[in-house]
DNA sequence: AGGATACGTGCGTCGAGGTA
DNA sequence: TACCTCGACGCACGTATCCT
């Protein structure tokens, strides 16, 4: 029986060890996991003080030869402001001063907007004297986002014009929401915003997968992002630090947001050497194209065509040359170029085997209003009918050829 | 996932010019 | 004079698409 307490008393007290050892180990690994690695141990950067607290900055200086893929940063000084005030359709931009001018791109804890979501990371870059600056404000807990605000909303008191990638729906709109939610008031008042997703949508939609900033950067400017982070997986990252307190995985964010800075910056002058001179900076139709109807947009039919035609050069496929001669033909007809609006229409007609039926329309206006004459607008009125089918416009067609029939009635010589 | 934005489309209105 | 036709413009609405 002896024998017996005593070897229960034995395992007893290894289960005791077993357990204890479990538990060193245990709290070891959770050390390790836990490790604190603070932010200025990963990226390297100064505390700066602001009336809220402390906010870390990290700052980087970029040459006057820096490149981004093709891009020089410093080409943007040979942007015109009349370039980028239509690229940006405001006016007000005629007077940009890029001196003047922050490029803004944030980081968040997701996209839901409103009071949940904050604002971690504010990247702005300018031009200072010979150099282009990046500053990178972050914060460490939430408890620092009144520091972090106002050392951006410091920085931005020097300027009046902002640049940013979807700002307009998407930073902008948070940074006021946070100073609201911080009590804390914007220093820059109504500032002149060029964002570029719209231009960057009209230009190149037609060619491009998408028009993220992602996709612009890599095909348009050459960029080639190594081990970079996908924005989806930012909020995450930031969590995790926030629970762990370790920032090594914060580095790759800071990259890639530094990244998209200098990406606003060569985009903009990407967008003003192919606007100013297209046919030197792309070889794709579908660009000269797009151009050609920023062109048409604006009313300026001279230039608008002149693109087209050249868009034409191109070997495109089949519906994207339909919608160009399209848009070409009521070009020339709102210049009053009817003979090359004409050309077209025939042209339209001849290329397509199904039936369209703007073609025929225009060409029978133009040949009763325009030319008076009611019998090749009898002809082409026939022909149109001899082809389609769908009631409604078999029905548009035969009235607009009943009133022909009746101004030829009426011109006919009267028999006595 | 939430929100802002631009764009395309359809419809109505208006003025100019032409016709019965 | 009344009506028709065209083109330009503005408005409303639905849809697609970016950002993290």
């Amino acid at each position: 029986m002896d024998d017996i307490k005593k070897r229960l008393e034995k395992i007893a007290q290894l289960k005791k060890n077993i357990s204890k050892i479990n538990q060193a180990q245990k709290e070891k690994s959770i050390s390790i996991v836990n490790q604190e690695i603070k932010i200025e141990e990963v990226v390297s950067g100064n505390f700066i003080s602001t009336p809220f607290g402390d906010s870390f900055l990290r700052e980087n200086y970029f040459p006057q030869d820096y490149r981004c893929g093709e891009v020089e940063l410093f080409q943007i000084f040979q942007s015109s402001a009349k370039t980028i005030s239509s690229l940006a359709r405001d006016n007000r931009l005629r007077e940009i001063d890029i001196h003047k001018t922050v490029f803004l791109d944030t980081e968040t804890t997701g996209l839901a907007g409103g009071a949940g979501t904050y604002i971690f990371l504010v990247g702005v870059g300018y031009f200072a004297k010979d150099q282009f600056c990046v500053r990178q404000y972050f914060m460490r807990d939430f408890n620092e986002e009144r520091a972090l605000l106002s050392a951006v909303n410091e920085l931005l008191s020097d300027f009046n014009t902002i640049v940013t990638y979807n700002g307009k729906a998407f930073d902008i709109p948070l940074i006021e929401s946070r100073f609201i939610m911080s009590g804390m008031k914007l220093n820059i008042k109504n500032p002149g915003h060029f964002d570029l997703l719209y231009p960057a949508r009209r230009l190149w939609k037609r060619r491009l997968e998408n028009c993220s900033l992602s996709t612009v950067e890599r095909d348009i400017l050459g960029v080639i992002r190594e081990n970079d982070v996908p924005g989806y997986l930012v909020p995450e990252i930031y969590f995790r630090y926030l629970k762990t307190k370790d920032a090594r995985a914060l580095k790759p964010v800071f990259e890639h947001n530094l990244q998209d800075i200098l990406s606003l910056v060569a985009l903009v002058s990407r967008m003003c050497f192919l606007i100013e001179d297209p046919l030197n900076y792309t070889k794709y139709g579908m660009d000269i194209f797009s151009i050609g109807r920023m062109f048409d947009e604006e009313k300026r039919y001279e230039q608008c065509t002149h693109y087209y035609t050249e868009a034409l050069k191109h070997n495109l496929a089949e519906e994207e040359t339909s919608e160009i001669l399209k848009l070409a033909s009521f070009a020339y007809k709102r210049q009053g170029e009817w003979e090359d609006a004409e050309k077209i229409w025939k042209e339209i007609i001849e290329r397509n085997r199904e039936f369209i039926y703007y073609p025929y329309e225009e060409l029978a206006k133009y040949y009763e209003h325009h030319l008076k004459d009611y019998q090749k607008a009898k002809i082409i009125l026939e022909e149109a009918l001899n082809i389609v089918e769908n009631i409604f416009i078999r029905e548009k067609l035969q009235y607009r050829l009943n009133r022909i029939k009746g101004k030829l009635l009426c011109q006919a010589p009267k028999l006595s």
